[in-house]
DNA sequence: AACAGCATCAACCGCCCATGC
DNA sequence: GGCATGGGCGGTTGATGCTGT
């Protein structure tokens, strides 16, 4: 990419005109974004490539959700924040439709001022601290089948059932000295799942990408909820499992 | 109505990483 | 391996709108 300033080159900067967006949208539509650097020239914008860059992924291409944050999004971006940091392109991954700028924008003008990171202050990136965990607990014997990701019962939609969940690839106990063995102790623990597919007595209930699920547990029984799983489907099965 | 202070967020800058030569 | 380049990311800024006085 170029490296010298956008205004140079006689390019325009600033806010973009609706004109503007509509040739990139144009130009994109027909041919796609093969050429950042090239693509002005062709679409006839006086913009560098960069600065089309950026309209586009964060504010022109399609499915893309501004505002209406929940209160779910809200606990699920900060419980990341805890996780990874400033890692706001991590934390947009895991949040369909989000572009990491608007959830930088978003932290930085809500969730960081309400103070409600009580345990890790404000900028600590826990990346490091984040792998030494996973390399800590990859090796843990709570990996094994029974203990895992299987028949444990959950509380999702604040209703009890059994279920198997399968493709549970990380494991995460984001507690520290809480990380006790299933079937013995009060024990908690969060799963960072991706496309998991959870099943209820023979019924699938379908997730929508990566998320998070949190739960305490008693023994072998798991109070569960997973933040992508459909709730409106887990109230059906449920209503069908109670015929 | 006018102004100041604050909040929001679009946009830019500079750096880093991946890739190709 | 070294360099050039493009893409991506996070931090910061500035324009704009809102609210209170």
């Amino acid at each position: 990419m170029v490296r010298t300033p956008c205004e140079k080159n006689g390019l325009r900067k600033g806010t973009w005109t609706q004109e503007e967006d509509e040739k990139l949208i144009a130009y994109i539509k027909r041919y796609g974004h093969w050429n950042w650097r090239q693509l002005p020239k062709y679409a006839g914008l006086q913009r560098c490539g960069k600065s089309c860059r950026l309209r586009w992924m964060n504010y022109l291409r399609p499915n893309i959700k501004r505002g209406n944050y929940t209160q779910q999004d809200d606990e699920f971006i900060i419980n990341m924040y805890q996780q990874v940091g400033t890692k706001w392109a991590r934390i947009a991954e895991k949040l369909p439709g989000r572009t990491d700028s608007d959830i930088k924008n978003y932290w930085h003008t809500n969730l960081k001022k309400r103070g409600k990171l009580q345990n890790n202050p404000v900028g600590v990136d826990k990346s490091d601290e984040m792998d030494r965990m996973l390399q800590q607990i990859s090796e843990s014997p709570l990996l094994s089948p029974e203990y895992s990701c299987r028949d444990f019962s959950t509380s999702s939609t604040d209703h009890q059932m059994n279920f198997a969940l399968e493709d549970c690839f990380t494991y995460i106990d984001n507690s520290p000295g809480s990380f006790e063995t299933p079937g013995q102790n009060l024990w908690s623990e969060s799963l960072l799942l991706d496309n998991a597919e959870i099943q209820i007595n023979g019924f699938s209930i379908p997730s929508e990408g990566p998320g998070f699920g949190f739960g305490f547990g008693i023994g072998n029984s798991f109070a569960f909820h997973y933040d992508n799983t459909d709730d409106l489907v887990v109230d059906q099965v449920i209503k069908e499992l109670l015929v």
